[in-house]
DNA sequence: CGGATTTTAGTTCAGTTGTTCTATAATGCA
DNA sequence: TGCATTATAGAACAACTGAACTAAAATCCG
């Protein structure tokens, strides 16, 4: 065998997480994430490739621990606390994100995405498993009532992708509670039948 | 006085508006303006400053003539029939935009504004007078009784921003008609009664 | 016409970019 | 104990970045 390493991968994907995540890719410079993750120019690229490789890496690391372990923990509730329980989590995270630095993924759905195809795919991906998620939910909800019929499964997770990426945009713009809060509530207002007892949020 | 401008100002705008817009402001270079624009480096500078302030006149270019345009040719329809023509339009734009370029204003959004305070302030400006047109048209449709009173102007207003950042993400990563329209669909029956006629898609 | 003024046209500049190179250090196996 | 192998350290590279500079050209006012 040969010299073993000295750093952590984990840790030096969660500095270079921090640095992608906060400035985007190209506002990362391969400086920024040395100085970040305290290891050297050739480290990195002999352990990782290059900085498109680095990046993808990163993101990849930042959907499981964040994204993929959201579902994973909310998937298991009753169909409607499990999407109250998700929105809840995003707004806390939202109104609490001090640097504005939204959501990664949605960052990486604007800036990075739209030039390489195969970060689109990536990216496209996820968005599908968190849209099958909420499929899967509105289901069991519309299965046992406590989810509107007026509205195909189908067309409200839609509708709920569609909120979920806009709150992340809206976040880093115009991150007040009232407005995002307000997001979340009219959503439940759709969820709820016609009748409906108003909003459950959290 | 002097020797007369030899550029179309406007046209450079839209050039500079073009370049922007699909490879955001740290993806284009000096050099893309140059070359698309047909002016020199100096002209630009002479003309505009710098990059920064040349990006800064693109965005107000592209939200009058874009954004600020649809407010004003939907703001004159009846409530419910303004709020369909605003969301069709979108779609179509989003569904013919083959280059995935989004909307520029939500791509400042992700990748100018939460680095610069003077940029969010703009974007955000904007925002709230997308948010105002959504105000004004729900509360009209719910005094004549074509838009729910299920959920308050506010809220619903807040909802329809929320949907449209959505969309303008969405359409950069997955462009698909049935995604996009499922979303759009969704909203209207939002904005119904309860035993709301479906939805009307413009 | 002549001088003031401003746009044009390139070139040039210092700094930064992503990446690679050379050399040194540290390990496991023979 | 070498030998092979891999990680480290930092300098170096060419290409590109935003910006400024030097001249020449073109107009208007007197």
């Amino acid at each position: 065998m040969a010299r073993p390493r000295e750093f952590d991968e984990e840790a030096v994907l969660d500095a270079a997480v921090e640095c992608f995540w906060s400035r985007g890719y190209e506002g990362t410079s391969v400086r920024d994430l040395i100085e970040r993750t305290g290891l050297t120019g050739a480290s990195l690229y002999n352990a990782f490739g290059d900085k498109r490789a680095l990046y993808q890496r990163a993101l990849d690391h930042y959907v499981e621990s964040s994204i993929a372990d959201r579902i994973r923990r909310c998937e298991k509730l009753a169909p409607r606390e499990a999407i109250g329980a998700f929105f809840a989590e995003i707004l806390k995270r939202s109104l609490g994100d001090r640097a504005h630095k939204g959501c990664m993924l949605v960052n990486a759905a604007i800036d990075v995405a739209p030039h390489d195809p195969e970060f689109q795919e990536v990216v496209a991906t996820v968005l599908v498993r968190i849209e099958d998620f909420f499929v899967d939910r509105v289901t069991a909800g519309q299965a046992n009532g406590t989810i509107t019929q007026a509205v195909s499964a189908t067309n409200l997770a839609q509708h709920l992708l569609g909120i979920l990426m806009g709150i992340r945009v809206l976040a880093r713009v115009r991150p007040q509670r009232a407005l995002l809060e307000g997001i979340v509530a009219s959503t439940f207002a759709l969820l709820d039948d016609a009748d409906g007892n108003g909003m459950k949020l959290s």
